[in-house]
DNA sequence: CGGGCTTTTGATGGTCTTCAAATCCCGTGG
DNA sequence: CCACGGGATTTGAAGACCATCAAAAGCCCG
């Protein structure tokens, strides 16, 4: 809980450069701004659906998911966060939040006050766009959700999911050689895809049998990435990532 | 295509004042934004993916969809606009769109100019901001998508459908009585739920016979809503609808 | 009246779920 | 060091739900 100026400044002005040149006022702000460093286990919970929170934070480190307890006791998880990703920027203006957040594994966050942040936007409106931007490809990768999960095979949705994974943990230097962290089990699995966890473990070892993937013990090894991308027919055009900057890094 | 100032600032204004109290000025400034009117038939394409529209617009009436063309050649529709509603106005900051915009029925669109919608939000940040708040609100419906795709049945799914739409329908003045015209075909059904177009028919048939709805011929009626909201386990929070004003229309 | 789209019906089969139990894995405590 | 326990993974078998294929019937509009 200690303050730190540090972590939160860090993961945005790196988030943000990639979207536009920061003006030297605009770096300074982002410096500026105050936030916290939490330290999360697995499995712990960040919000409750029907909280209001009062601050937003910044993924560090880790991996943090949204997610709905259903009607009949199972949970969907709409979505995955990863390094550098804002889970809950939208409580900024809508208050109430709709659904649980949840640390999946170990995490690192920078929490930041709303009125620090929407000082932040009233101060500086082309930052405030950015992160407008940065929700809006939220909700891309949302459509892309249930395109998947609408019509896809169980194979096939595994494994688009799983290139969507190491694409996005890539783009953020979280991932080398097609191979990454990701403290996801099968049931994890099962529940952001819609299937059985019985079901999930079949097609896993489908994949495995094919020489497409290695996974287990919180790692994922992508030996053959064309072929499972030609699987799951993935195109990373939906992740609008900034092509700037990423082989830099 | 001609000039017109109504209708954009109409149905704008009719919007935001839901959110905020505007002032004067910023009324002054939505009477003052510059739009055109295009009336569209059933099935008319607005936006196609990979296209990069320089403007925004309104839906004034009718319904409009966002979908994918799928690569075995079937389609997923991800959201539907009713009045109000800005299908399109992502485009404003990704640029590109990664998904096809459809008139469902016969359509009434305001069309308005990026620059001129820019111009807007750069001169009144709560104006931005509620507008921010929209597309958020898009990505909340989104979410819950992918919660009925993913663990419903395809009895709920389409019940749960149903009353999502009569409730938006409602909200903007466009339903009264539990009865609103919705030009959707069981195709289009079978699209956005991800369900056979077979599969959908069935169901309608099993929803009819229970005596929960009455749906063809471009018009859907609730008899019971109590009966339909209970089983598809509806809860509107998601929806984000602001409660003011509402009755009042 | 005819053509095309939508809706409906029937029959079959595949994908995935569910239930149940065994095995594995890993951290904990005796 | 090993026994223990709980969660995760794996395997098997049965059956539900939904997709697919095919074709008929209904409907709207030219």
């Amino acid at each position: 809980m200690r303050l730190n100026h540090v972590p939160a400044t860090h993961a945005l002005v790196e988030k943000l450069s990639c979207l536009f040149d920061l003006a030297p006022e605009e770096s300074a702000a982002l410096h500026a701004l105050p936030s916290r460093l939490v330290r999360l286990a697995g499995d712990e919970e960040i919000h409750r659906a029907g909280d209001c929170p009062t601050s937003c934070f910044v993924v560090l480190d880790g991996l943090v998911c949204s997610s709905k307890w259903i009607e009949d006791g199972k949970r969907q998880i709409m979505s995955f966060y990863v390094a550098g990703d804002l889970p809950d920027i939208r409580t900024l203006h809508l208050g109430v939040i709709d659904c649980d957040v949840t640390a999946v594994g170990p995490c690192q966050l920078a929490v930041i006050e709303h009125g620090d942040l929407q000082a932040l936007c009233d101060a500086h409106p082309r930052i405030a766009s950015a992160l407008w931007r940065c929700t809006l490809v939220v909700g891309s990768v949302y459509r892309e959700w249930i395109v998947n999960i609408g019509h896809r095979s169980a194979l096939v949705r595994l494994a688009h999911l799983m290139c969507e994974l190491m694409t996005r943990l890539e783009a953020v230097g979280h991932a080398r050689d097609r191979i990454c962290n990701l403290p996801l089990t099968q049931i994890h699995l099962s529940q952001a895809t819609g299937l059985s966890a019985v079901h999930v473990n079949r097609s896993l070892q489908e994949l495995r049998k094919r020489g497409l993937i290695t996974f287990g013990g919180g790692r994922l090894t992508i030996p053959d990435w064309d072929g499972l991308t030609r699987l799951a027919y993935f195109r990373p055009d939906y992740l609008y990532l900034p092509q700037a900057r990423r082989r830099a890094a």
